[in-house]
Parts: C-alpha cells; structure tokens; sequence
DNA sequence: AATGAATGAGCCTTCATTCAT
DNA sequence: GATGAATGAAGGCTCATTCAT
C-alpha cells in the first residue's frame, strides 16, 4: 500500500496555491509551468510528477479553491432554512457577495475566465457545482414571487438578482487585480451596505412584477 | 501622403474582421496571427505589415468593432433628451441590451475577455469610450432617484442596472458562442421583454431607495 | 497560386537527405530534430515549417529514399519479361542484392528498423510498395516450380530466396554501418558472385523441391 | 559474501521478466524503466537500485532470455556427432526454427532489434555466443561441400543457410507481434514441414555448389 | 509593395537518475 | 534495504517576428 509522506502533500499544497494565484492572474492560456513551480518553490517537473499535466493541475486549482471558497462562505449565508423568504434572500446575497469580496477566493475569476476564454476543462466540474445553487435561488425567486409567477417571471428575476452581486463583485475584483491599475472601474466599497442596497432593490423589483400577477389574479 | 492601393485597404479590411472573429472566439493569448492571416486571405507576414504587431491588430480590431457597434445602437436609443426620465431609462436599457445581443458586434466580448485577461488595452477602453456613457447613465439615475440622493446610491443603483443588462447578455452570448457547449447557461429569448422587465424591476428598485429619503428629507 | 520559392526546394532536400542518414543512425525514436537540421544546415524549426513535424518528415524520408533506390536499380533488373525464367530470376536478384549494397539507399534498413522497432509511421505506404513486388516473385518462383507445385511449396521456396538475399546484405549493411564495429558479421565482398552462388543455390533447391511433385504427377 | 534476501531476488526475476517484455514490445529506447518497475509491481527506483541503471539491465536480461533459450533448445537439435551430416545439419536447422518460434524466447528479436539500433550490447553478443555456433555451422557446411570447397563457397552456403532459418522465422514473429499490424508478411505455418523444406532446398543447392568442384578436381 | 522562407525563444512534457527518509 | 519524492536535462512543437527576395 502507498504511503505517500507528508512532503508530497505539503509540495500539492503549494504547487496548488501558486497555480490559482498565476492562473487568476496570466489566464490559462498564458500561465505557465515553469512560473507556477518557481512560486511554489518546487522543481519545474514538479507539476508532471504530482498532478500529470497542466489541465488537471488546473482542474484540481479550481476544485480545490472553489471547495475552499464554499467552505468559508456557505450559500444560504447561515440563515435557517425556516426563517422569512427576505431573510434568506438577505443571506444569500451576502454570501455571494462576501464570497467574491474576499481577495483568498480565486474561483469567481477563474469561472468568469472560463466564460470568456473557455479552456473546456472545467465545464463538466462547474456544472455540477454551480447548477445546484442556482435551483436554490430560482426556487426562493418563485417563493417570493408568489404563486401566479411565470416562469420567465421568476427566470428573469433570478438572474437579475444574480447580475447585481456578481458583475458589481467582478468589476471590484479586477479593479483591485494586480494586472489593472484600473481605478476607474466602479468599486463597491462596504459589502454590507450594498447587500442591504441590493435586497432592498430586488424585493421591490420582485413586488412590482408580482404585483401584475395578484391584479391579474383578483380579475 | 500615402495613397494607398485599394489592394491594401481591402486586405487590411479583411484582417480587421477575421481578427475579431479570431480573437472572440479563441481569445488574444490563443489566437494566432497565422490563422487571422488564412480567414483572411492573406499571406502570414500581412499582419505585421500592414499593422506591426499582434497587438495592435487586436486594438485597431476593438476600436473598428467598437464604433460600428455604437453606431448601430446609440446609447440612448434613439430618444429624445427632452423626453421623461422613464423614456430615457428605457432607451438606453434597450440600446445596451440590442447592441449587445447584435452577434454582429463583438466589442463587448472582447470588453470582458480585457477583463479577465487584459492586454493593456482595458486601460484605453475605459478611459475613452466606457466612461462618458456611465456618466450619462449616472445622471440619469440621479434624477429618477431625486434630489435628496446620496453618491453612493445613485453609484449603486446605477451599478445595479447596468449589472441587470450586462451580465444577462454576456451570458446569453456566451452560451451561444461556439467556444462553449454551456447550454446549462440562462439564456434571455425575447430581448424586448427583457427590457421592459429590466426598467419595471429597476424603477421599482430606484423607487424604493429614494423613498426612503424622502422621508427623512420630510422629517 | 503559390509559387514556392528555390530556397525552400532546397531546404527541403537538405533536411530529407540529413534526415534519412540521421534515422537510419540513430533510429526513428533515438533521433533528434535538432541534428537532422544541425547536418542540413538548417534552423531548428524547419522540420516543423517544411514538413509540419517529425513523423511527417519520416514519412516523406523513407518515400523519398525508397523510391530513388527503385529508380537506381529496378526489381527486374533490367532483364526482359520474355527471357528466360533462370535470367529473370537472375536479374531480380541482383537487383535485390545491388540495391540493398548501395551504401546511398538506406530505405532498407528503415524498413527493418520498422520491423523491429515499429512507429507504425510507414506500415500504409510500405504495404503499398513492398507487395507488388512480392508476387512478382512468387509468380516467378512458382513458374519454375512447374504446374504441380503446391502453394506452400512456392511460398516457401519464395521466402528462403528473398531471405538469402535480404539478410545477409543485412548484415553486410549493418556491419559496415558507423553505429558498429562489428568486423565479426559475415560480409559479403562481391556481389555478383554471390548472385551467381544464390541463383545456382536457389535453383537447384528448387528443382529439388519440383522433383518430387513431378515423380507424383507421374505415377 | 552478501546474503541477500529472498524479496531480493524475487524482485530481481519480475524486473528481468518484465525487462525483456517490454524491450521487445517497445525497443531499447522507447521502453521506460517507470513501466518496466510497473509491470514488475516494484519501485520506480528498483532498476536502479538492483541494476544500477538501464543499460545494465538490458544486458542482463538480454543474457538471461539468451541462457534460457538455449537451454531449451540446445543447438545441436540433440543429434550426436557421430551421426551423419544430413543429420546433424537437419538438427541445427530445426534448432534454430523451433527456438526462434518459441514465443517465449524474446532473445532473438532483441537481437536484431541491436542490429539494427544498437546499444553497444551486440558486439558483445557476437564475440561471446554467436561466433561459436556460427564456427560449428561453417565446419558442418564444409563437410557437406566436401574437401575441394572453397572458403568463399563455405562462407556463402552458411551465410545461405542460416538466412534461410533467420529471416523468415523473424518476420513470422514480427508479424506475431502486438507491434506491429503486418499480416502481411509471410508466416511460417508448420515449423517442422519448414524445416523439412530448408534442409531439402540446402542439400540441393550445396550439392549444386559442390558439384563443380568435383569436376574440377577430376580434370 | 508584398510574399514566402526562415528564425529563435519559449512552452509542455518525458524520463533516467538521485536524494532523503 | 528499499521507497517515494524530487531533479534537470532534453525533445518536439508553436508562433510572433524578421529576412530576403
């Protein structure tokens, strides 16, 4: 039986840092092998010997950061599953939105990398990661839309909501990214505040397109 | 001055569109000249002739895309300035959502690929272009949101839709690009409605923020 | 219409001329990029440029060395379809023999580096080349045979004659070869006096094998 | 003296076992010590903890196959000495068919996988085992020609003969090979008719051969 | 003016070997 | 004594760029 040392793990751990950092930062396409092992001070075989390739050491960055980035921010925000429908809403937005903030969490980057300049790699692994959490949030949408809601309704409220932590978090990311002095990109500065903007703007949103339905419905 | 033969502007024509097409689809690190130079028709030592380098292939190829793309979709839609705020608000909204869903124009593409993986190029992008329409689009908010509003709201509410534009579409396209199989990607179908939402959900949104100054402007 | 230029003709003929000796030296797997374009004068990239990578420029050699020695010596060896079984024989012999003492054809000995050794690079083309001249020697050994030779019969008379060729001019090359010293492999040293031993060897072997049929066929 | 343990020599079998495996499968050069430890259940640092380095164990396995082939298959083919020549050259010849056959016996086919991509070891190979039996062959054909032979005569019959055991029996293993797809070349089917076959088709032509110098010594 | 040949730096990967437990 | 981690030297290939017509 194997029994890998403690060293082997020790120098993963580290060849797995560095790859997030140099992956968020160069892309995958410009990262390479030889920068991602100096970081991690190991031998520039390092990377063959433990992972096997570069598209499987990207593979297990990406897990590896993005278990880490849930584990730290869970996406119900630590709000009971039996508290208010705006609770949880608050709690999920937070969650996002803190999650993103924190500079340790490379995986938003490295997914909307993916979007733009998609290696294949990772699209089976986000599937099954991200989907679940979006039939999470389309569920509680529905919920606070109430019974009348379309589909589209409830489609297009979801991803509006979605749209306001995200792209604000992405354009506060690359800001601060050291490959862009951009400060002119628009940074949100107290998450907490804008969490409580965002909720505040999406359940009145969220009435005022419910609201058509309920008329509807008393017709 | 130079005159040119007509040859050379057509070739150089012919580079500037395969170039967009190149690096939308394969992103700037990805794309290789060889390949803008075969769609094109042209021998491999075109680009550096005709443009010096890769790079500023790729920027004259924004800028080319960029302005056609502006020039299809004005940013206020086609509405008057004298018109209601409403109006106003809902033109933009469908400019950037039609300009954007157009798969003729790739500029914002490209905008995000800079994004996550600039070249330089974000820097100028911003500056010059981007930033006059977010002052535009400030402005705008500012007075749907009154008088008694703070920066900071009118920066969020601003971000916020334009969040609820942007982001949609870019996965709309996304999903549609070849690049990506992402099927599992929320894709917007009837543009118009989407807008209509868009500007309900957002004035809704405004509406609820500015209340609440209302009050204290009272009190 | 491309017009390629001189130079490349000529580049190209380096490298397959440095190639073949280089393969055949070191062997298909043992062989660098680096020397065959070193020995022809050529930049490192060249292979790759003219011939698109290793394997291709392998393909190409061997073609190209098999079928200039075809041209130097041809199989039948000059002697007249309508001569005399013994003197075509004798004739595709000593082709076989000359051809393979050549020390400028080294398509042979490729050819059993890939028996050994398969890249299964060539296995298509070498089918194609190296069969048809087979069964013209199994039509000629089963002529002289006579009617009431069995297929076993012929093919084994075929395969002792073609091996009393071929393996010893093996030899012969392999020893005189850089790559061994070997003085203790059994050279031939002239090669029409071993054609003449291996005719009038093969000859009477073959009438021994006939005799018996036709002492059958009489009773 | 050491004492080595029996783990020891155990692993030291399974190394050379699948030494000789993989170097015919694969040849010297494309074999790697990573998958010959694999097929071996043993450390990737066996080969050179056991052999010191990959040449050495190539040789030993080559001598290791090489002892237990003869062994199996003494040369002689068990005829006496005393027995007449046909005999004896019927028993060499079966000897050789019946121990090149034995797919068990990879000797041979890394023999010539030397010939043609030498590691330094056939040199070696030749001065120790071949030359002898090759002497015993020469002194048999020479009994067979009689005393008027020539040393050339002698030296072409042998050559002749022993080609006609070496080659086709080479292409039969090739063509068994997993390497190689070539069902193309000819394959011996009864070993034993071939024998038959060359022994005929040898005396014939020996006779041939001979039979001039008779003459000769009649005038 | 424009083209095809040529260049060379750099990347990913492989692998025999050595190191440190 | 034996193992798994680590090393570093190449090798094949890519590609933006330059050279020479």
């Amino acid at each position: 039986m194997k029994t890998p040392r403690k060293d082997a793990v020790k120098t993963q751990q580290s060849l797995l840092s560095s790859a997030i950092q140099v992956f968020v930062e160069k892309g995958y396409w410009n990262a390479t092998i030889a920068e991602i092992c100096e970081r991690a001070g190991a031998n520039i075989a390092a990377v063959n010997y433990h992972f096997g390739d570069k598209e499987t050491l990207y593979r297990q960055a990406w897990r590896h950061s993005f278990a880490e980035s849930m584990k730290a921010y869970p996406p119900d925000g630590g709000v009971s599953e039996s508290a208010p429908a705006r609770e949880r809403l608050l709690g999920r937005v937070k969650a996002i939105l803190n999650r993103i903030a924190d500079q340790r969490n490379k995986d938003f980057l490295i997914f909307h990398m993916e979007l733009m300049n998609s290696t294949g790699l990772l699209h089976e692994i986000m599937q099954t990661e991200v989907r679940p959490l979006r039939e999470k949030m389309l569920a509680l949408v529905r919920e606070l839309l109430g019974p009348g809601a379309s589909d589209v309704q409830v489609q297009f409220c979801e991803i509006c909501i979605v749209s306001m932590c995200n792209n604000p978090m992405l354009m506060r990311n690359v800001a601060r990214g050291a490959q862009h002095d951009g400060n002119d990109l628009p940074i949100i500065g107290d998450i907490e505040e804008f969490a409580e903007h965002v909720v505040k703007f999406s359940l009145a949103g969220i009435a005022a397109i419910g609201e058509h339905n309920e008329k509807r419905a008393v017709q």
